[in-house]
DNA sequence: TAGCAATAGCTATTGATCATAGCAATAACG
DNA sequence: CGTTATTGCTATGATCAATAGCTATTGCTA
């Protein structure tokens, strides 16, 4: 997973103290192990994200979506274009400036391909938790950024 | 720290299941307060990493910071570059391919500022994390990254 | 020791991600 | 009714990271 090379070397890492450094490289680890796994559905991270919620909240606009995953509206552009493009989703006119989103029967389908894939990626990741600290893992970190 | 309207508005989140969502969140929640907290000295995230790096390792290579940082070495030249600029490090030729870094007096004394700095920041952090779970944050996100 | 592979440092380029400012149309509210 | 807030959007720039390729030098080894 990571390079060892200068560990072994005797160098000496102050940043093996920090818990933020930890927090920072187990989420690049995660997030480029899980981008990986889901490219071959053409699918991104931000994607699955926004399927899952558009599946569990019909008629979900993207500002609301935007709120939600912490995406500047100006962004949700690009990535809400992206799936309808690509038929995951269509939009529907809720009132003169708003839209509903829902997923196409093609999202469905992708999203339910992804969320397998999900399914065994958190249990592998957990998984990789020393059975002692596996319960606290979640716990810990929402409370870094839930309100 | 979170915008919990969409929470608060009875929407469903699949999210909130996920370990490797809440792992993100959280690592995007730390940067974001840790890079508003160092934006003052003039360092990033990254810069710190290597002066901290240099410090403990006087005479190391910019690949060899490269490979502890996980950071191509392509990557590392601007890098290296911003912070021989602002005078925080110095290359010393040690053949004829390899320069070894070391900090400037200037570069000690603004490490030693981001160092107590990054304390207190460290200190906050897991005193975010309830007492029950603390113990148990760095082992488990260290099983996630190092061999 | 001559040759070949590996390494260091670098350039150039690309893509993904994210933040900001601003705009037009619409909705919501006093 | 008129002000304010919201939605969706464009355009733009900063940061970060990944790739390919180049030159010179070092180190290994046959």
């Amino acid at each position: 997973m990571i390079n060892s090379y200068c560990y072994a070397a005797g160098m000496r890492d102050p940043l093996q103290d920090l818990p933020g450094y930890s927090l920072r490289r187990a989420a690049a680890a995660m997030m480029a192990e899980l981008s990986a796994r889901l490219e071959p559905l053409g699918l991104r991270f931000a994607d699955v994200s926004a399927l899952l919620l558009v599946e569990a909240n019909p008629a979900i606009t993207a500002s609301q979506l935007g709120r939600m995953l912490d995406i500047q509206r100006a962004n949700m552009v690009p990535l809400v274009a992206r799936l309808e493009a690509a038929d995951l989703l269509l939009r529907q006119p809720i009132d003169g400036k708003s839209h509903g989103l829902r997923l196409t029967e093609v999202g469905r389908a992708k999203l339910n391909e992804a969320q397998t894939l999900i399914d065994t990626f958190e249990t592998e990741l957990l998984g990789r938790v020393p059975a002692e600290h596996r319960p606290h893992f979640k716990p810990a970190l929402d409370a870094l950024w839930r309100t």
